[in-house]
DNA sequence: GTGAAAGCGCTAACAT
DNA sequence: ATGTTAGCGCTTTCAC
C-alpha cells in the first residue's frame, strides 16, 4: 500500500519527461506513441490516479450536479433521483443530494450557495416558489433546472407537467363510472402542487356537472400517509353515512390516497365498492397495494430523465437559452376504482 | 447580476488589505475588529462567496462523503441515505450518491476510484463481498465504513446487524402462534443478506423442532416484489392445497413478503388466517400495507446514522482504529401474522 | 512533439 | 495584528 497518492509531477519525474507531456500523454492528445507508452508505464508503477480537485480548479468544472428536494425519502423524489443518476453517471457526473428545507427562504439560500462552485449545475424540485427564489435561480452561478412549475416566462429551464389536467382526468373517470358524490383530499394550498391540483379539481367538477352540495374538500397538513389518514377521517365525517356518504375520493397524491383507503377501512367502507379512490404520481407501492391504486402518472422517471438531459446540454453550453419540457399526465386505472358501475 | 464570481483577491483589493488578512478576517481568526468589519463590507459589496474547489485543494478536504449502494431506489437504502444525510449535512458535509453495480468487481472499482480524492470518505453497503473488495477497502485512500457484514477482523469499520438472528425471531414467533408448516422465501444465496438469512432460517427451524418434511425453501432472483411474487408462486405450488398447505411463510425482506401476500391472494388464501407472513427490514410501506406487515426491523435509519457518525469521527482522525457498531434486530408484530391461534 | 511556466482560488507558514 | 509568499494538483497557453 502506497502511503500517499502519487501526483502528476511524480509520474513525470518517474518517466523522465515534462509535466506537460505527462498530462497530454494521459489524455491522449498530441503525444507520440512512445511518450504515451512511457508515461502510462510510469503512472501504472506509481498507481497514479488523477486528482479530481486539482483538475476541477484548473478546468473550472466539478463534474458534479446537485439534486435538491424537500424530502429525499419521498418516493416521487427517489424515482426522480434514480432517473437523474441514471442519465448523468454514464457521462461522468456525480450526483450530490441536497435538501431545500421547508421554506422558500431556505430554498433560495440553497440556490445562492451555488456561488461556492461545488457543482456544475442543480436540478431542483421546490415545493413552493416565490419571487426571491425565482430571482436567485435567475442569478444562479450555474445552470439550474426546475422540476415543477413551468418557469419559461422567467427565463428559467423547467420540466413541468399538467397536474391540474391530471386531476381532471381522475374526476372524469370517477364520473364515468357513475360516482356522483365526490371528495377531494388535497395537500397544503400554498404549495405548487397543492395549488395546481385544487385548480384542476375545481375546474373538473364544474365541467362534469357535479352538484356543489355533493362535493367535499379537505386539506391535509402535508403530502404524507399520516397526514392523509387524519384528514381523510375529517373528510368522511363531514359526509355522514347513508345517502350522504361519499362514493369517490380524489387524493392529491398516492400517499394521501393510501391514507384515504385506511380511513375508509376504519369506517367499514369497502374500496372501490362503497368508495372509489384515486391517487396521483403512480408510485411503485401503489401497484402492489391492496387494492391496487388507480393513479394519475406524472412521469416522475421521465421528468427526472428529461431534467438531467436538459442539464447535460446546459453544462456543455451554459450561455444557452432556457429550455422547457412538458410531460403529460396519464390516468392509470387499477382496482381502487375498478368495481364496476353501482 | 455580477457576471463573474468575485475571488478573495478581489475582496482584498477592494478592502485595500492583504490577501491573508482577508482570509483571516472572513474566518474570524486573529483579525482586529476593524479589519473584520472592513473586509466584511468589501465582501458584501462584491457579493463574494468562497470557492469550494480552491479551498478543497488547499485544505485537502472536500467536505463530501459518498454513499454507495447497488440500487438507490430500494427503500432500505433510501432510509439509510436519509439518515446519513441528516447526520452529515449539519456538519457541513455534502452527500454524493453512487451505485456499486451488480458485481463485486464493479464495487471494488468504485472503492478504488476514491483515489481521485473527490470525497473525504465513503459509506458503502455492498450486496456481495469478496477478497478483492475487502482489499480495496483496506487500501482505500479515504476512510470507508461498510454497512452490512461485520468486517472488524479485516480492520475495516463496519455497522452490522444480526439478520440471521432476526430470521430466528420470526421463526420462533410463527411457531409460538401455532404454525407448523413453514416456507422460506429467500433472495440470492451468494449475497451477504441471502447467506445470513438462510443460515438463520436453517438454525431456527431446527431449534424450534420443525419437521424437515414440513419445510419448503424457495429462492427469488433478487430482493424485489416482482421476483418475490414469481418465486412465491413456485413456493406455494410445491406445497399443495389441503393438509399439506403452508401455514406460514418467512420472507427474507419486506419486498419479497409483499410478493408472497400477492401470491397467497391469487390462490384465495387469506393472510394471516390461512398463511401468516413475515418480512424483514420494516420499511415504511409495510406499516400501511394491508394487512400490515409483521417484520424484523434491522434498524436501517439507526444503521445509517451510526455509519455517518462513525464516518465523522474517522474524517476528523483518519489514523484511527477501525470501529465496529452492531444494531440488534427487533421483531415487530403486525396484522400479517396476528390472526390468533388456529 | 515536447518543455517551461503561468495560474485556477485558497490557506497557512513565516516574517514583520 | 498584518503582510509576503509558497504551494495544494492540474491543464493549457506559449515557445521551441
Amino acid at each position: 500500500m502506497t502511503s500517499t497518492r502519487a501526483t502528476l509531477q511524480q509520474v513525470a519525474e518517474r518517466a523522465g519527461v515534462s509535466l506537460a507531456s505527462t498530462s497530454r500523454a494521459l489524455h491522449g492528445t498530441g503525444a507520440s506513441k512512445a511518450m504515451v507508452e512511457r508515461v502510462r508505464a510510469a503512472a501504472a508503477e506509481l498507481g497514479y490516479s488523477p486528482d479530481a480537485v486539482g483538475r476541477s480548479l484548473r478546468m473550472k468544472k466539478t463534474f458534479q450536479i446537485a439534486f435538491a428536494v424537500a424530502d429525499i425519502g419521498n418516493p416521487v423524489y427517489v424515482e426522480m433521483m434514480r432517473a437523474i443518476h441514471g442519465v448523468l453517471a454514464p457521462h461522468g457526473y456525480r450526483v450530490v443530494v441536497m435538501t431545500t428545507g421547508d421554506t422558500t427562504g431556505s430554498t433560495a439560500d440553497l440556490v445562492r450557495s451555488l456561488n461556492s462552485g461545488f457543482v456544475d449545475g442543480m436540478v431542483i424540485s421546490p415545493l413552493r416558489t416565490d419571487d426571491r427564489l425565482i430571482q436567485e435561480i435567475q442569478q444562479a452561478a450555474v445552470p439550474v433546472v426546475v422540476i415543477g412549475r413551468a418557469l419559461g416566462d422567467h427565463g428559467i429551464s423547467s420540466v413541468s407537467t399538467d397536474s391540474a389536467g391530471g386531476i381532471g382526468a381522475a374526476v372524469r373517470h370517477l364520473h364515468a363510472i357513475g360516482r356522483r358524490r365526490v371528495g377531494f383530499l388535497n395537500g397544503p394550498l400554498d404549495t405548487t402542487p397543492g395549488e395546481a391540483r385544487q385548480r384542476g379539481f375545481d375546474a373538473a367538477v364544474r365541467a362534469e356537472g357535479f352538484a356543489a352540495e355533493r362535493i367535499e374538500v379537505e386539506i391535509a397538513g402535508d403530502f404524507t400517509v399520516a397526514a392523509g389518514l387524519e384528514a381523510a377521517r375529517r373528510l368522511f365525517a363531514r359526509a355522514p353515512d347513508g345517502a350522504g356518504q361519499l362514493d369517490a375520493v380524489v387524493a392529491a397524491n398516492d400517499l394521501l390516497a393510501i391514507g384515504v383507503i385506511h380511513a375508509a377501512r376504519e369506517l367499514g367502507l369497502s374500496v372501490p365498492q362503497d368508495v372509489a379512490v384515486t391517487g396521483m404520481d403512480d408510485i411503485e407501492i401503489g401497484r402492489v397495494f391492496h387494492p391496487s391504486l388507480t393513479s394519475v402518472s406524472l412521469g416522475s422517471t421521465e421528468r427526472g430523465r428529461a431534467a438531467a438531459q436538459l442539464m447535460l446540454r446546459l453544462t456543455e453550453d451554459p450561455g444557452q437559452q432556457a429550455q422547457q419540457v412538458a410531460v403529460g399526465p396519464a390516468l392509470i386505472v387499477r382496482k381502487s376504482t375498478d368495481g364496476g358501475a353501482r
